[in-house]
DNA sequence: TATATTCCTACTATACTAATAGGAAATAGA
DNA sequence: TCTATTTCCTATTAGTATAGTAGGAATATA
């Protein structure tokens, strides 16, 4: 369950990008790439993905630069990360309802259903309002508030 | 966000092993392997990591195989994923919190925290036991009976 | 016309995932 | 004791995905 650099990349650059378009200027990918440490021709394919889902606007030439297509509250997390990387939950390449579990092993799709229905819950209440403004949901926070949230716990290996 | 190959195969085998257990008899990992159809030597890559974290128990020999080592109550779907593919999150390879966001991108961090939380209230709630008794735990059981849990959505990308 | 920017295509290095191969060690039963 | 069966151990490999690089064409501004 790995968060790609990339998404994480995408996300960072869309908040840059929403920040600009509030004072109504551009921002370019060289300017993203310098103040996120974003190797900058990485961070051109990112951008593109997300130009060609309508997610952000691209202007050439000088003064040139990106700006948010949509409002900061109708950009999910979960928009996102499907347009960089695809679905939220993918079970060795399929979806979970697509797997043949036979047997007594019948209800292992369940717990994938579970997971994926997790992530959704969360990362399609997250918008890039909300990461900008520090301020989510209840249910979010509430999730944000639960003890040892920040703490890592232990990996079962060592 | 992908589930792999690995752990899906590690825990229907434990599912195979708990009900081999539960008749007080062992499970080869030959015969694993023939009923969820997982590569043989694959799989016992995978059943010699659970053996190690002490989830499972092994004899060899003829009349030999592999026993649960714990109650099935006792064992859960965090605790599989974390022994075969380490951490539920990482972000670029990193804890959520050992990750740097400075400026306007500062919340960022607590949208990965939420994720991992959320990932954790589902998979650390979900047993080997609940597996085979197709019972969840009553927050899980409401994931499950949400609107449309068990349909795909738009990727974003087409 | 010089310059700054996005846009487009191709390439590459590295790591990870999934899987395979061959045989050594242990053990039960004949 | 011999044989068959099983786990255990070490190495190797094919394929794919991730992360990143390179060079230049198209476009727009001043």
């Amino acid at each position: 369950m790995k968060i790609s650099a990339k998404v994480d990349y995408a996300l960072q650059a869309v908040i840059e990008i929403a920040v600009a378009t509030k004072k109504d200027s551009l921002i370019s990918a060289e300017e993203i790439s310098s103040r996120r440490e974003i190797p900058e021709k990485f961070l051109e394919g990112i951008l593109t993905l997300l130009r060609k889902a309508g997610i952000v606007n691209s202007y050439r030439g000088p003064s040139g630069g990106f700006e948010l297509a949509k409002r900061p509250e109708d950009v999910t997390v979960a928009d996102i990360i499907r347009i960089i990387d695809g679905p939220l939950a993918a079970v060795r390449g399929y979806a979970p309802e697509e797997i043949d579990y036979a047997g007594p092993v019948k209800h292992v799709s369940d717990v994938w259903i579970a997971t994926r229905a997790a992530l959704r819950n969360v990362l399609e209440n997250i918008s890039v309002g909300d990461i900008l403004d520090g301020e989510f949901k209840p249910n979010i926070a509430k999730m944000l508030n639960e003890k040892d949230v920040r703490k890592r716990r232990k990996t079962g290996l060592n």
